[in-house]
DNA sequence: TAAAAAACTTAGTCTTGCTTAAAAATAGTT
DNA sequence: AACTATTTTTAAGCAAGACTAAGTTTTTTA
């Protein structure tokens, strides 16, 4: 119930909880993400578990309670509130928020929240597509699916990039890979191996698991009636 | 050398030993400005020496060294800016922005404050008149003096008030008492007694020792020669 | 289905920054 | 100059959150 009594790092325990699935994560899932031991996963997980956060059955995985999930949203928020409004209005280029907003979701009061999202319009997706929590807990939907789902010679529109690593991300904008571009499915080789993509500039051969990570919509459905 | 070692306990520490003086400050004056034991402080202050960022005797009292200083300067500068920035571009009242920037000082990368430094036009003074540590270390030239030091009957120009907290800085810029606004000093009050100040809109009295923070210049010279 | 491998938890430490209580040093007073 | 009062420091310990090493439990594999 106090809100003042949950730490930066259980903030990021139950945003990572949350972003690693609905279904129950891992111990070692978990670690790795948080670039942390596995011992130290079980450590906060127990207390977590104290706090009612999650449900956590020793050897059996963890998965967030209502509370857990509501603090879980409030941080992804936060987080992704503020890599909005670096982006809208500081100038900073997508790559460049990640690690900002990863130190400030933490730090940045109720009030200041509201300002930045009266001032953007209430965004519901940020830079990078990601859907923006709301106040009340609701999570827009994202209706794009997976590059790698697609047929050949599709022409489709970038909706989210699930990537977070700056250097990937600067070059993925400099083929313009990045959400609103219209990119045509050229060509996905088998065994999993790379997709062709056609830009409005060029021609960009991505890595499966590379693809993987964006998502896209059909441009059009114009197979059918009306 | 490594700033990433230095805490934000540390920052706080080395930012109010700045602000409470340029000379030697005492252990039990640390403690209560940080709310915190003078156990605690003894301690602390035992570790910013290790790391040559103060000059500590025991029993007698503490002092920057230069990298301490350069440390608490960019930690104010921090401080200030974001303070400014709160006002100036997200629309909070100057007695709201003390709390906010107190936890952002510490999180914020040093692109986020050029950025913000930029937007802003490179302010030399805070909201509350406070001088704006420059990123070279240098500190704008504050002018003013205490209103309590000023003769009756003249008229001032608000420059800096040094008060922190919220409801008496409400208070004051209900009345009109914030940087830039003129007014005249009517009486002192014998034996450090209330001030009788004229606003553009009224008469207040002010306790000495609230009117001791406040800075004024006077507003122009005119009995000597152009 | 039993042995080997992998995953997870427990036990014991470390660091940071705080606490209280007791001891030591400085300052003030007569 | 000595005694008391004040200030400061030392000592011991707590809580958070991490770590390593060792011990369990679960899963996989033969």
């Amino acid at each position: 119930m106090d809100k003042r009594s949950i730490s930066s790092s259980m903030e990021d325990y139950l945003k990572t909880i949350f972003e690693l699935g609905e279904t129950s994560v891992k111990t070692q899932t978990l670690a790795e993400e948080l670039s942390v031991s596995s011992a130290s996963v079980t450590g906060m997980l127990k207390k977590l578990s104290d706090l009612k956060l999650v449900h956590y059955e020793r050897y059996h995985g963890v998965s967030l309670s209502k509370a857990g999930r509501l603090i879980a949203l409030e941080t992804l928020r936060h987080h992704r509130l503020i890599e909005t409004y670096l982006t809208e209005a500081l100038g900073y280029s997508w790559h460049e928020v990640h690690d900002e907003a990863e130190k400030l979701e933490h730090h940045i009061s109720e009030d200041f929240e509201d300002r930045i999202a009266e001032l953007l319009g209430h965004p519901t997706y940020d830079p990078h597509g990601d859907p923006i929590p709301q106040r009340d807990g609701s999570v827009p939907v994202s209706l794009g699916k997976p590059l790698t789902e697609q047929h050949e010679q599709e022409t489709l529109v970038i909706t989210r990039v699930k990537e977070q690593k700056g250097d990937v991300l600067k070059y993925l904008a400099e083929h313009q890979l990045i959400p609103g571009s219209e990119i045509t499915l050229i060509q996905k080789a088998p065994f999993n191996g790379p997709l062709t993509i056609k830009t409005s500039r060029q021609t960009v051969a991505l890595a499966f698991e590379l693809a993987k990570l964006i998502e896209v919509e059909r441009l059009a459905v114009l197979d059918s009636s009306s």
